[in-house]
DNA sequence: CCTAATCCCTCTAGCGACTGGAGGTTCAAG
DNA sequence: CTTGAACCTCCAGTCGCTAGAGGGATTAGG
């Protein structure tokens, strides 16, 4: 029906081509047609996989994680449970980022605002680095993933 | 005067074996004596070195802002406007996070409070992922780096 | 002094989730 | 039919580590 080739399917969903390609090479995404070039020339089910994806990756979810609520979703007869728990888990997973983004921010805060704007010697930006016995909040390291 | 051996350095830092020899490889961390065996003897100054090395990811910022500043508290009579702007935008950029990962948390608090736990073709996690249009919050990709 | 346990060495490859480039082919508009 | 944009495959690179193989060094105890 819709016939969309790779350039139109990624201004549709906003995915760049080579992820498009990607996706499909690592098995997330089916494999379209093809023309008779040997371009792929995608359908509406196609798009709703992608968005599928995309909104998935805007909310934080790993490709596993994904791939898992794709397989969940194409049996609507099974108990939603799977789905529920990688949902409650990647919520968990946020709230724990949020904590350590907020411990940073407090300590990048206090460094920025120490800073007297004069030579490096007594910059506190360097100094706090240099001794974290300077920093009261214990932020642990909270990027990862 | 320390001559710690590299698992003694680990320990004192919380920073694992494999990384400190990434971080010589990279050029990030100094290259360290040896003993007549061949085996890495580290000594104050790197223990230091690594301390500000490690203090400086947990606070998120990257390698290359993290040599950067290390040359900078190499120069103590330099004006530290350069290290107070790389401070800046890494607070800026944590700001940012941190408003992503809101959104998001946001959106995967409705996902799994609307969770009736039946079968997954009425499941709102799976609805949700399927339909952005089942959002409000325009949550944009918060992750990156 | 010898042995055993633990540590350390180099080198290579892998992770997640893409991103970019080289070098060549196909498509669609005019 | 020509032109130029879009497409193709394959490979390599990003960031910051992490893990494993296959060996050598060090050290504490007997």
């Amino acid at each position: 029906m819709s016939d969309l080739s790779i350039g139109a399917l990624s201004r549709q969903t906003g995915v760049k081509v080579p992820t498009i390609r990607y996706y499909e090479s690592i098995g997330m995404l089916d494999e379209p047609a093809r023309s008779p070039g040997g371009q792929r020339r995608y359908g509406a089910a196609h798009l709703q996989q992608l968005r599928f994806i995309r909104h998935g990756r805007d909310l934080g979810f790993g490709l596993d994680d994904l791939r898992a609520l794709q397989g969940l979703s194409r049996q609507p007869d099974r108990s939603c449970d799977a789905a529920d728990r990688i949902a409650r888990q990647q919520l968990a997973d946020v709230e724990r980022r949020l904590a350590g983004l907020r411990a940073v921010r407090k300590e990048l805060k206090r460094m920025v605002a120490q800073c007297s704007h004069g030579v490096v010697d007594e910059c506190h930006v360097i100094q706090t680095l240099s001794d974290h016995g300077l920093c009261d909040g214990d932020h642990a390291r909270p990027e990862r993933r």
